[in-house]
DNA sequence: AGATTAACATACTCACGGGTATGTTACTGC
DNA sequence: GCAGTAACATACCCGTGAGTATGTTAATCT
């Protein structure tokens, strides 16, 4: 396009940029892939040029784990009122918050795991341990001590295994969504995402109170 | 090392070759990750350089589909005499076919799933859309299909979401096993791999019986 | 209003690895 | 036993993209 050699916009807001490039980074990383996501795309998809995120962030990977801690910060922080809410049964309140995690258009939810999953888990461990410990982990822990909260209110059966309830309620749900996101023209696959969401924790409810 | 140009062992084997590449390709995939293995580590690891690898297969994309087509056939050929054995309760073969897909210390096992999850699905959406088929999916469908048996033998609750249930029990396993596989070293995430299976199993099926 | 530094832009380097072009040697048929 | 081809090995090309070095301009301080 024979460029005029416009000088490129310079506009300096050195308290915004950080969060505009991690916005920008989560949606190229998302679109692209971890590895295949040039910085060039992130600083264009934010505006600016690459010398600018290399003045905020030393390295790919730090770009990245900066994208991580934001974002899971943003997510967890969402569904606070959710775990203080002692009025509600423990049942409920993991509905509600497997709901709240699960079912959420807005990109804090699944485009993060989705690129964690990809090319991070061995390329980078440092990278993916973090993740793994600060979102998945935590979450199905959660889970887990509302399943104990319900054992001790009489309201699920004392012999279930909690930990591993909570673990496949996870780590189902996260693989399928990601799935159903992933390739939503087979057909095969793609099913109401709600009725996804709902059926599981329907199953894993019903698990617990089965009478074995 | 100052090699003393010693011309490469010149072994001619076009029958095992194939094979033998499919073979050091998914240890090497496995290991570094698609886009991180370079076909000279595959070349070395089958004890040949990269020519042969061009000989046999055109690119890179098709030495990875090679892979699925040949490692799925194979975990699901075991598999085969618990779908026809139909003295078996529905219960009893949904659990010996997951047991048998899960719980299996070899290569034909999560390798695989690991690294189609990770790098190929979004950069190569037709082998991945392959593997959907030809793995996973075909893998729920048979569960489902148990599923509506054992709902006719009257052992399920006519009104389960067979569909749903099967997919989460499935994606939920492989999401589980391969997080442990692949940070062995991360205390919190290790449990018992058969411990996970059985209660994925137990999970499953007691909800399918729970009265609702 | 000039100096200084922060917040960027621009231009370049350089390793890396997929692919290719070409050589070399083991078989195979005749 | 000798072409001819298949089954490899070797050497090279070349795009790509992370990181860097350096230039440039806006804000800030005095």
């Amino acid at each position: 396009m024979t460029r005029p050699a416009q000088p490129l916009r310079r506009e300096r807001r050195p308290d915004q940029r950080p969060q505009e490039l991690l916005e920008a980074a989560l949606d190229v990383f998302a679109r692209k892939g971890y590895r295949a996501a040039r910085l060039d795309d992130v600083a264009e998809a934010a505006g600016v040029t690459k010398g600018a995120i290399y003045h905020y962030f030393d390295t790919k990977e730090e770009l990245l784990l900066g994208v991580v801690e934001h974002f899971q910060d943003v997510a967890f922080g969402r569904v606070e009122d959710v775990l203080r809410d002692k009025t509600l049964p423990p049942s409920a309140r993991i509905g509600l918050l497997v709901r709240r995690m699960f079912s959420n258009p807005d990109r804090t939810r699944g485009e993060l795991f989705l690129v964690l999953l990809r090319d991070v888990a061995h390329e980078m461990p440092r990278v993916h341990h973090r993740w793994l410990r600060t979102g998945p982990m935590r979450l199905w822990g959660l889970i887990a001590s509302l399943v104990e909260e319900g054992k001790e209110a009489g309201e699920f059966r004392a012999d279930a295994d909690s930990e591993v309830g909570a673990r496949l309620l996870v780590s189902g749900l996260m693989l399928q969504l990601i799935w159903q996101q992933h390739a939503p023209h087979l057909r095969e696959i793609t099913i109401d995402e709600e009725r996804v969401v709902n059926a599981a924790v329907e199953l894993f409810l019903a698990s617990l109170r089965s009478v074995g």
